[in-house]
RNA sequence: GGAGAGGUGGCCGAGUGGCUUAAGGCGCACGCUUGGAAAGCGUGUUUACCUGAAAGGGUAACCCGGGUUCGAAUCCCGGUCUCUCCA
């Protein structure tokens, strides 16, 4: 969330910046810039109280060593009205504390001064393009035609196992699979990210310090009887490994990816958008993560840029990057680029990957933190990618590379899936 | 699932309800000492908030949350995690 400091020195500056996201905050950061102040002349009035009931207690303490009773029993009846005087304060400084947390939770990210202004996805700023986004000249085929007649992945029995988008990949389908997972971590490994095997169910505290809670609470899957949530995405437990921790500031920048699925209850989805696998709510992700120090982590977003297009390079795909518009950033973010790729049959572009700078909102929520050289404690920055998401990016294979009789495997791929063609 | 033991600072480890933010040790930092190092000696070594130009002062925190008490690391209740044994 935004830190109460950056309000006191920068209400307006947050203010504009929130603007672009067409939300009008200041009514809210007034209001708790107000909470501020009486909390803080509260806290001031509570310390002093506490300070002279703290000496009142230790005087009483000093008698009955002294076996002074009479004394003892004197001072402790002047003790009583400070105790009542103390709970009220307490209570009042819980509830503006609470006041001031619900509202301050409300309020997403302030976007990056590069961000634009927007209202969707149609404002998104395209940075960069690679390949042509054009109908192959013959007929092509939609990738669940296409894993249908080869046999790579099974939506009906997944539908019947589970539910739908949750399908089966099979045979070279989850060998696919299995493959691009492998190259995708082999990668991240090159590129000096830590690899991490999380859990895949978090808490609900680890769902707030990323973000997920109580803003998406409807999104994730929540195991109601053990107070546990599926993971939306590997970002939660691995930005996570750093809630309530102080790192040397030495060992920044610290990265670390992992593959994981990811769960999404995608509530409201339907029609053509979600077929085969453009939409689903289990699906396979390698996600790079990294922590900061503030004045890097723009340079690093860029890092993590360059290292998703290498990927998509590799996978000789064609794709474009979007530097997304105020009203299309997530909740979190302050910046972020999206990648997508061409979808040939469909002819449309498909999201593969979301790569956003948190800056502190999520550190201030995480209480993850560092010292400088000056002896000062600062938050970190946060900053996650997706490297990258798998169904599309299969889908994308599948349409892309067809030919008239299969599929043919990109000479990157083809190592880490064990063949370089798929037949019928 | 059942029974028991336990969670103290970066780590180890003490702590009859008051003089304990916390002994002692290790580690770390700085200084002295030394030809250099080690040892030795000395000083320092948590975080959050409030207050202050600063120095400093105040408050809170001994797994988490409640409670008893003038006063809780210490007593009580609930939760959680770790370990041992049982199923």
């Amino acid at each position: 969330m935004l830190t109460i400091q950056s309000l006191r020195e920068d209400k307006e500056q947050i203010a504009a910046a929130l603007d672009k996201r067409n939300i009008d905050v200041r009514q809210d950061l007034d209001q708790i810039l107000l909470w501020d102040a009486e909390r803080r002349s509260t806290q001031a009035k509570l310390d002093d109280l506490l300070a002279q009931s703290n000496a009142l207690s230790r005087e009483i303490g000093t008698f009955m060593r002294e076996g002074k009773r009479e004394e003892a029993e004197a001072v402790k009846v002047k003790t009583a009205s400070f105790k009542e005087e103390t709970v009220t304060l307490k209570d009042k400084m819980h509830g503006i504390e609470q006041q001031m947390h619900d509202v301050l939770c409300a309020i997403p990210n302030a976007p990056h001064s590069d961000v634009v202004a927007g209202r969707n996805a149609e404002d998104n700023v395209e940075v960069f393009r690679s390949g042509s986004a054009e109908t192959l000249d013959r007929h092509t085929k939609p990738h669940w035609e296409l894993a249908e007649e080869m046999d790579l992945i099974d939506f009906e029995l997944g539908a019947k196992v589970t539910g739908a988008g949750f399908p089966f990949y099979k045979g070279k389908g989850a060998k696919l699979q299995r493959g691009l997972i492998q190259f995708f971590l082999q990668k991240a490994d090159e590129a000096g990210y830590t690899e991490y095997i999380p859990p895949l169910m978090i808490n609900a505290e680890s769902g707030f310090g990323t973000g997920q809670l109580p803003d998406k609470e409807g999104q994730m899957y929540h195991m109601q009887n053990d107070e546990l949530y599926m993971i939306p995405t590997g970002e939660v437990p691995l930005t996570n490994i750093y809630r309530d921790e102080m790192v040397k500031e030495g060992d920044l920048p610290i990265k670390l990816c992992g593959y994981t699925p990811c769960f999404r209850r995608e509530a409201g989805s339907y029609g053509k958008d979600v077929r085969g696998l453009n939409r689903l709510h289990q699906f396979d992700k390698v996600e790079i993560v990294q922590l900061s120090r503030p004045n890097d982590s723009y340079a690093l977003l860029d890092q993590m840029v360059d290292h998703i297009k290498e990927l998509l390079e590799g996978l000789e795909l064609p794709y474009r990057i979007l530097r997304l518009c105020g009203g299309d950033m997530g909740f979190t973010a302050a910046m972020t680029y999206d990648f997508e790729v061409w979808s040939a049959a469909q002819e449309r572009w498909l999201e593969v990957s979301s790569v956003s700078n948190f800056e502190t909102y999520q550190a201030s929520r995480l209480k993850c933190r560092y010292k400088g050289a000056e002896g000062k404690m600062h938050l970190v920055h946060t900053l996650n990618g997706s490297a990258l998401a798998l169904p599309r990016i299969v889908a994308a294979l599948l349409e892309n590379h067809q030919d008239e009789n299969g599929i043919q495997m990109p000479k990157a791929l083809a190592p880490f899936c064990g063949f370089d063609r798929i037949e019928a």
